[in-house]
RNA sequence: GGGCGCGUAGCUCAGGUGGAUAGAGCAUCAGCCUUCUAAGCUGAGGGCCGCUGGUUCGAGUCCAGCCGCGCCUACCA
C-alpha cells in the first residue's frame, strides 16, 4: 500500500514537471526526517534546481500549484529548503490496508539460481558456513516473497582435496578399511566430529611430514578415476558428511532443490567439454614458459584490469589435472545451460515437510525434475573468493557470454571470525599476536572454529532455561519446540543483522543473548499479538467484521490520534522493506525493518490495552491493528526464516 | 607492491541515488509488573562520523592524498 501511494506520488510529480519544464526525470520519494513533516517527501525541486537555475525552493512552490489532487494525498506543502512535503489521506489509507491493496510485484519471471552453502563435505559445518547458508536462504526468501522465481542449488565438491585428506586420515593415519568406516558412520559418535578432529590431525601430519602429501596426491588421482579403495573412502565420506549438513541446516529451516556433484562434472564430462569451448575460443593457452610452464592459464588481462604477465590463473596443472576454478566455470556455463551437457538425478532425500531435493548422478534415469538453465545466478561466496569468481565471470566473457556474465552475480560477504574472548572461551590457545587482533580467523585445519550443531544445542539449552522458567507447567516436549524455535530465531537474526560486508567477530555473549536487536525479540511480539488474540476468544469474544465496522470515516477518526497513525505506518511498510532489500541486495535491511516493526507493536501493547477498551468503535479499530500487526510480524518472520512460537 | 573492504557513542553496528536536529542495540544511571506475558516499556548521559584538502547552495555520504586495520594476490578451495 505504502508502495502503491509512493509510486502514484513519483508519476503524478514527474508528469507535472514534464508538463511545466518540458523535462524527463525520474522522480524520487523519500521518508521525511521527522514524522510531524507528513509521510512522503520529495525532493524534486533540488534535482531540477541546476538545470532551471532556479532557487529550489521556487521550483517547490511552482510544483505545488501545478500539480493536481492525487488519490489518497491529503495535503502538501513547501517545506526547509524546497522539500515538498506530502501528508496522505488516513483514512483512504487504512481502508486501503484493510481492503489488502498493494502494488504488484515487479520481479520478471526470469529463472533465477541461487548457489548457496557449498561446504567442503569433509568435516561439521562451522558458525562461517551458517552464515552463508544462513544469507543465502534468506535472500531466496526475499526474492521468492517479491514474485521471483528461485532454483537453489547447493554444490557438493566430494572429489577436492579436502575430501582427499580426510580419506588419506582414515586410510594412513587411522589404518581403517571401507567396511570399518561404513561402520563408524552408522555407529553412536558424530561422523561429522570425528572426521572435523581427523581433518585437523591429517593437517598437522602433512605440516610435520611434507613427503607424506604423496598420499594426497595418488588419492586425488584415485577419486578423479573413480577407482579403488580411496574412491570408495571418498564416497563413503562425503555422502555421510553431506547427510549431516542437510540435518544441521535443516535444523535452520535451509533446504535446497539440488545438489550438483563434482564427481559428475568429472564423470559427466562437463570439464572435457568446458575445455574445448576455452581452447576453442582463446579464452585460455599453453604456458610456454616462466613458473607455469606446461599448465594451461587464463591471462591476468581478462580478469583484471592492471596487471602483469605474473598474474595470470591456472586453469589446467601440468600434470593435466584441472583446478577448481576450471571446474567452477564449466559449473557456471551449465547453470545458464550453455554448456551443451546436463546431469541426470537421482531423488537424495525427502524433508519432513515433504520437499524434495535431488542429486546429480551419473546414471541416465527415468524421470527426473530439470534444473539449471537460469537467467541470473548469485553466487553466495564469501569475499576472500572475489578473486576466483572474476576468473570464473571472466570465463564466461571470454566465450563470448557477456550477457550471462553480466548476469553472473557474486553475492559476497564477510567472513564471521572469532572473538579474542570466544577463542579463550573454548579453550583454544592463541598465539600472541593473535591476541592482539580485533579477531581471528576461523581454520578448519587447525580445527579453530565453532561447530555449528554445538552452538545450535548451547542456544537451545539456554533457550530452554529461559523457557522453563516462564512456563514450568507446559510439557517438556512444547517447551523444548519453542526453545529450539527461539534459538533458530536467534541465531537466523544474529547472521542477518550485520550488512554483508562487516566481518562478524562471534562472541558468545551476543549471539546467545535474547534481548535487545535479536530474533527472539521479534518473536516476542508476534506472539504478544497472537496472545491478545487467543485471550480476545478465550473471554468468548468472536474478531468483529473488520471491513463491514471499519468504514473510511472510522478509520480517518481512529488514525486522527498521531501515535496510532505512525504505528499503522510502520507496519504497513513490509512490502516496501522486502523490496527494497531486493534491490540492494542486503538481507540485514529486512532484518532491521522486522525490529523496527517488532518496537512499534510492543509501543502499540504498552499504549493501548486491546481488550479493555469500553468504546466499541475503538476496540474493533484496535483489535484490526493487532490483527494486522500480527500479520505483518507473522511475514516479516517468515521472510527471515524464523518461526513464531506458540508461547514464550 | 597490486586488488578488494573497513574506520561513526565505552562496546557491537545502522546510516537508498549527497539534503532538514547523525541513529539503534548492549553497557551505565533513574523510573515502570493487582492490568492483553517485564525476553517488555519510559527517560537520562554519552559523538573533531580516522586525518587533510577538494567538488557545491549543502558532505558521515562524492573525489584525491595520507594514517590505521583486515582479507586476497597458490600448479588449495
Amino acid at each position: 500500500m505504502f508502495h502503491l501511494l509512493e509510486k502514484r506520488i513519483a508519476e503524478t510529480f514527474a508528469s507535472c514537471i514534464g508538463s511545466l519544464y518540458g523535462l524527463t526525470v525520474e522522480v524520487q520519494t523519500e521518508q521525511p526526517k521527522h514524522s510531524s513533516f507528513g509521510e512522503v517527501a520529495v525532493p524534486a525541486a533540488f534535482q531540477l534546481a541546476r538545470q532551471l537555475k532556479k532557487a529550489p525552493k521556487a521550483i517547490a512552490a511552482e510544483l505545488l500549484s501545478a500539480v493536481g489532487p492525487i488519490e489518497g494525498v491529503a495535503a502538501a506543502e513547501v517545506a526547509g529548503n524546497g522539500y515538498l512535503n506530502l501528508r496522505l489521506d488516513r483514512g483512504y489509507y487504512g481502508a486501503g490496508l484493510l481492503a489488502g491493496e498493494s502494488a504488484e510485484s515487479r520481479m520478471s519471471a526470469e529463472k533465477i539460481i541461487v548457489e548457496h552453502t557449498n561446504i567442503n563435505p569433509n568435516k561439521a559445518a562451522h558458525i562461517g558456513h551458517l552464515r552463508n547458508a544462513i544469507l543465502g536462504d534468506t535472500f531466496v526468501r526475499m526474492m521468492r516473497a517479491a514474485g521471483g522465481t528461485v532454483e537453489v542449488q547447493n554444490y557438493i565438491d566430494n572429489t577436492g582435496v579436502q575430501v582427499a585428506d580426510v580419506v588419506v586420515a582414515f586410510r594412513h593415519l587411522e589404518k581403517r578399511t571401507p567396511a570399518e568406516v561404513c561402520a563408524l558412520v552408522a555407529g553412536p559418535a558424530r561422523f561429522d566430529y570425528v572426521c572435523w578432529d581427523l581433518y585437523t590431525k591429517i593437517s598437522s601430519y602433512y605440516e610435520e611430514h611434507p613427503d607424506a602429501t604423496a598420499w594426497r596426491q595418488e588419492t586425488l588421482h584415485a577419486i578423479e578415476a573413480g577407482e579403488g579403495v580411496e574412491a570408495e573412502l571418498a564416497h563413503l565420506i562425503s555422502d555421510a558428511i553431506v547427510v549431516a549438513h542437510l540435518n544441521t541446516m535443516w535444523r535452520l529451516n535451509i533446504v535446497y532443490d539440488v545438489l550438483p556433484r563434482e564427481s559428475e562434472i568429472l564423470h559427466l564430462k562437463f570439464w572435457a567439454a568446458a575445455f574445448e569451448l576455452l581452447k576453442e575460443r582463446n579464452a585460455i593457452y599453453l604456458e610456454t614458459e616462466g613458473k607455469n610452464k606446461g599448465c594451461w592459464v587464463m591471462p591476468g588481462s581478462a580478469f583484471r584490469e592492471s596487471s602483469g604477465d605474473d598474474e595470470s590463473k591456472v586453469i589446467v596443472r601440468s600434470n593435466g589435472t584441472v583446478t577448481y576454478v576450471g571446474k567452477d566455470i564449466a559449473y557456471q556455463l551449465w547453470k545458464f545451460g550453455l554448456l551443451g551437457k546436463d546431469f541426470y538425478y537421482r531423488k537424495w532425500h525427502t524433508y519432513p515437510n515433504g520437499h524434495e531435493v535431488w542429486a546429480s548422478t551419473g546414471q541416465p534415469r527415468n524421470s527426473s525434475p530439470s534444473f539449471g538453465h537460469g537467467s541470473r545466478v548469485y553466487n553466495v561466496i564469501d569475499s576472500r573468493q572475489s578473486y576466483l569468481q572474476d576468473v570464473v565471470v571472466a570465463g564466461l566473457r571470454a566465450l563470448g557470454y557477456e550477457e550471462q556474465a553480466a548476469n553472473s552475480i557474486h553475492f559476497n560477504y564477510e567472513m564471521v571470525a572469532l572473538s579474542p574472548g570466544t577463542c579463550v572461551e573454548l579453550g583454544l590457545e592463541l598465539s600472541e599476536e593473535d591476541k592482539s587482533r580485533p579477531y581471528v580467523e576461523v581454520s578448519g585445519r587447525k580445527g579453530l572454529g565453532v561447530k555449528a550443531d554445538d552452538l545450535i544445542d548451547k542456544l537451545i539449552e539456554k533457550a530452554l532455561e529461559e523457557v522453563t522458567s516462564r512456563h514450568p507447567e507446559e510439557p517438556e516436549d512444547a517447551r523444548r519446540r519453542v526453545a529450539t524455535q527461539i534459538a533458530v530465531g536467534a541465531l537466523r537474526y544474529f547472521m542477518l543483522k550485520y550488512t554483508r560486508n562487516s566481518v562478524i567477530a562471534f562472541d558468545f555473549a551476543e549471539a546467545l543473548s535474547f534481548e535487545g536487536e535479536t530474533g527472539p525479540y521479534v518473536q516476542y511480539a508476534a506472539v504478544r499479538a497472537r496472545n491478545i488474540l487467543r485471550k480476545l476468544e478465550e473471554r468468548g469474544e468472536r474478531l468483529p467484521d473488520f471491513r463491514a465496522e471499519l468504514a473510511r470515516e472510522a478509520m480517518a477518526r481512529q488514525l486522527a490520534e498521531e501515535d496510532c497513525w505512525q504505528l499503522l505506518l510502520a507496519a504497513s511498510k513490509a512490502g516496501s522493506a522486502v523490496e527494497r532489500a531486493v534491490r540492494s541486495g542486503e538481507p540485514s535491511h529486512v532484518a532491521r525493518y522486522a525490529f523496527q516493526l517488532a518496537q512499534s507493536f510492543s509501543n502499540f501493547y504498552h499504549e493501548y490495552p486491546v481488550l479493555s477498551e469500553a468504546n466499541r468503535e475503538k476496540k474493533t479499530f484496535l483489535l484490526w491493528m493487532t490483527d494486522y500487526f500480527r500479520a505483518q510480524l507473522e511475514h516479516t518472520l517468515a521472510v527471515l526464516g524464523i518461526e513464531v512460537p506458540e508461547y514464550m
